[in-house]
DNA sequence: GTCTATATGAAGATAGAC
DNA sequence: GTCTATCTTCATATAGAC
């Protein structure tokens, strides 16, 4: 594949140019350096297994980038992104309640348990004293993203009389429902990075903790 | 204090040298690297932080310990003793079963969530798939340990008629109660390290979550 | 066992050619 | 902008004196 000059089309000088012919060089490098940051964490990775990784010099990586912190922080701040991105998408139908929630369960911890999902928590929780703001970003991404998706689902049951927060009020109850269904699964596969979770298992949880949050929540008819 | 050489008592050769006279060289370095470690994480963390903050050389900490990693090892091992320790020392009276889980509630929440608590689970989150034992024991020496004193509270419980763990069984609502007292607040700690829980959120958390399990599992008079 | 001094290697970051 | 080559700094680990 010949390397296009940047005379490819013939619009008259485009002000930003166009990178969509081919990955470039910075998104190259920023995908080497998630590649790395995510398997050996902030301070284990060097700026030489990016480069290699990358298959370019040194020059081009910090030509991007002044410093290894900054690429760091572009690494995770677009994880963040993709990461809310992809919980924004799931869908779920909202005739039965334990049916809904079970598939909201099941697509969230599915997410966080999944190795991808489980090392950016990972170099998050690790890097967040000294990183606060991608600590910020994260759970903004993440647990809020959710937390507002549930709240409003309770809110809809409620209305409908078919569920019943007591005391405790919608946001409490669904970042109560998050922690449940994240809970023990999250811990365990962070805590024995050997075994992968089937989905058998993370059926077993999802169920535990949908049925826990129902003996609580939802009315029975 | 004049520094003493080793003939302080007369007694005649002890197989294993007297260390309670002062912390042994090896503790110093000990409790430096648990220092240095927890506040930088693994490999942010330098042979020569550690050897400075505990002002011995060298030659003293590879006496000891081969490499770093092992000195590693040793420091999250003895911290994951510890850790264990301070929660089987929980008492808490069986008389009000809300108010018996709240006691264990709050204990156990003050814990992970103290500047200590946080630092131990950040850098063994961080370090599991590289110390893989140590994901082992933290888990051991923390959610095994509540698991089984909340599974027995919940037996007993059940046996005098005030708890149905209905469909779930008792250590899965065990592990389903420090789910929830765990979830959000850590989270958010972890999350947000410029900013430190007061007492009064620790005891809204707790509240939430005890009312909660409450909801689902104690039966109402 | 403990110290000072040093060997060895690698990290982050830069200089200068193209 | 991108490359090769290099500079500076500092880490882990070791050698040798006391």
């Amino acid at each position: 594949m010949a390397t296009q000059k940047e005379s490819g089309a013939p619009a008259r000088r485009p002000r930003t140019p166009d990178t969509t012919p081919a990955a470039s060089k910075a998104d190259i490098v920023l995908n080497a350096a998630r590649s790395i940051f995510l398997a050996h964490g902030f301070s284990a990775a060097t700026t030489d297994m990016i480069q290699r990784e990358a298959g370019v010099s040194k020059s081009t990586v910090y030509a991007a980038w002044p410093t290894k912190e900054a690429l760091f922080a572009a690494v995770i701040q677009r994880e963040c992104g993709q990461f809310a991105d992809s919980l924004r998408d799931m869908q779920f139908e909202s005739d039965d309640i334990t049916h809904s929630l079970t598939q909201l369960a099941r697509a969230y911890l599915s997410l966080i348990v999944s190795p991808k999902g489980l090392a950016l928590y990972r170099v998050i929780v690790a890097e967040a004293p000294r990183f606060p703001e991608l600590g910020r970003a994260f759970y903004a991404a993440g647990p809020e993203v959710v937390a507002s998706i549930v709240a409003q689902f309770l809110e809809r049951g409620a209305a409908r009389g078919l569920i019943d927060v007591q005391t405790v009020g919608f946001p409490t109850a669904a970042a109560l429902f998050i922690s449940i269904v994240r809970g023990e699964a999250q811990l365990e596969c962070l805590m024995h990075p050997d075994a992968r979770p089937s989905d058998a298992q993370i059926d077993r949880w999802v169920e535990a903790a949908v049925q826990t949050f129902a003996f609580a929540f939802v009315k029975r008819p």
